[in-house]
RNA sequence: GGGUAGGUAGCGAAGUGGUUAAACGCAUCAGACUGUAAAUCUGACGGCUUAUGCCUUCGGAGGUUCGAAUCCUUCCCUACCCA
């Protein structure tokens, strides 16, 4: 095996960094894996309480794929110890804690996503039950003697927490340790994270040090605001874009992202070159040009890069039926009228249009149905199965209903 | 262990016996305008096959009352102060 230069490989890892924490210790790591033709081992962790990727984690995991991609070794890190805990950070309700079985499951799918971008030569999973499972009370209170009260509030959520007096239980303080003892584990080279990572991430230097390892370099990445423009992507707060979801999903969700976020996407989510990114930026720039041509080439870059070229295509063509041609689109669901007299609302709710009755009452005498494109504005509209006809439910929701 | 302040719909936050399914803000959804952008305007925003009707909601469980988110009892949870 040979691994580009020193300087091909910094070149490369720094795309999308926001930091390299030390960077010369990265450049001896890189040389001596250079010099003794061994590869690093390059560590990410992942919450398999959540399993649904969205394209932030996107950039990380493709950072992680660059290393592979050098010739290093990729070990994901499945955090099943910690969800069986439950953690019940942030809100008031406690966060389920998953049974193991669970974990194995999410871990999987969170695996299967991930191969989206990963390779599966120089990869591996572990599951950080593992070693942390087996940890003697003595183990924990020996770990926890590394690190000081003082030094884990510093981290900023932990001290906004505080602030804002809203409780932090006492193993909240231990996870970052407990992501330290990852590090410790598989023995990393190097760690990657997104920035809200970096205090766990440096722990994990701290912890190894303690152990008598060497330390790990932390190497952070720009986080990626959701659609919505203001808060960072997760799924949670739905402004994410999946990698489950479907390839009209993701264009469409792509063409909705505010337009001071378009280069961003561009630069983290694509794999335009420098100079493509560039010509980007300047057309940008441009009052000529219209943004949403530029959101058009990024969707279409997005489901090429999470599905395949022909996906791409086919959701631009069904992107420009509905919203510029205001068309149908071809592949509708269907639904079969039985009876020969249906309420409206029924049918609404029953296809999964609309939440409740009462949304699909709203929905009707706000103007959001259409029949054959023809709007309906009575809520009490009756159906009557004479033929099939097209039915419209709010921005995007089709359905064509056979007699 | 003691004291204080709290727990209200997705979130934040009013409401302290009676037109209260619960003000207001944010988020969300729909319509208009657009580039499914932003901004703006309008409307909706517990459920029920639309009903000046019924049902379920104000941490949990009981109770008082014609009537409770509001009063009482008890339990659970949180923050802060004191030890």
């Amino acid at each position: 095996m040979s691994f580009p230069t020193i300087k091909e490989q910094i070149d490369l890892i720094k795309r999308n960094t926001v930091e390299i924490i030390p960077e010369d210790e990265l450049e001896r790591k890189l040389a001596k894996s250079f010099k003794e033709n061994k590869p690093l081992t390059v560590k990410l962790g992942c919450d398999p309480s959540r399993p649904d990727l969205h394209i932030g984690h996107g950039v990380v995991l493709q950072k992680l794929r660059d290393f592979q991609d050098l010739g290093h070794k990729a070990v994901l890190i499945i955090g099943d110890f910690t969800a069986m805990i439950g953690d019940p950070s942030g809100k008031s309700k406690t966060r389920p804690a998953l049974t193991l079985e669970e974990t194995r499951v999410n871990g999987k799918t969170y695996f299967e996503q991930a191969s989206k971008i990963l390779l599966e030569k120089n990869l591996e999973i572990r599951y950080n039950s593992e070693w942390l499972d087996k940890m003697s009370f003595s183990d924990v209170i020996k770990l926890a003697s590394k690190y000081t009260v003082a030094q884990i509030l510093e981290r900023d959520d932990f001290e906004k927490r505080m602030e804002s007096k809203t409780p932090i239980s006492l193993h909240e303080l231990l996870y970052p340790l407990s992501q330290a003892m990852d590090s410790v584990a598989i023995k990393s080279d190097v760690e990657l994270g997104g920035t809200d990572q970096k205090f766990n991430l440096l722990v994990g230097r701290t912890i190894q040090e303690a152990y008598g390892q060497e330390a790990q370099c932390i190497v952070t990445l720009e986080l990626l605001e959701g659609t919505d423009g203001v808060e960072k992507m997760s799924k949670s707060l739905d402004n994410a874009i999946c990698f489950t979801d479907s390839p009209k999903n993701i264009f469409g969700k792509t063409m909705s992202i505010p337009d001071k976020l378009i280069l961003k996407y561009y630069t983290l989510c694509t794999a335009l070159s420098i100079n493509e990114l560039k010509q980007i930026e300047a057309e940008l720039k441009d009052p000529a040009t219209n943004p949403r041509n530029l959101k058009v080439r990024l969707g279409y870059e997005l489901v090429k890069k999470y599905y395949d070229e022909e996906s791409a295509k086919y959701s631009l063509n069904e992107f420009e039926t509905i919203f510029v041609k205001k068309e149908v689109p071809d592949d509708i669901p269907e639904f079969k009228l039985d009876a020969k007299e249906v309420k409206l609302v029924t049918i609404i709710k029953e296809n999964n249009m609309a939440a409740s009755t009462g949304e699909a009452i709203r929905l009707i005498k706000q103007g959001g149905v259409t029949i054959n494109g023809e709007k309906i504005t009575n809520e009490k509209f009756i159906i009557k199965a004479e033929k099939d006809f097209v039915l419209k439910v709010g921005k995007r929701k089709f359905l064509k209903v056979l007699v």
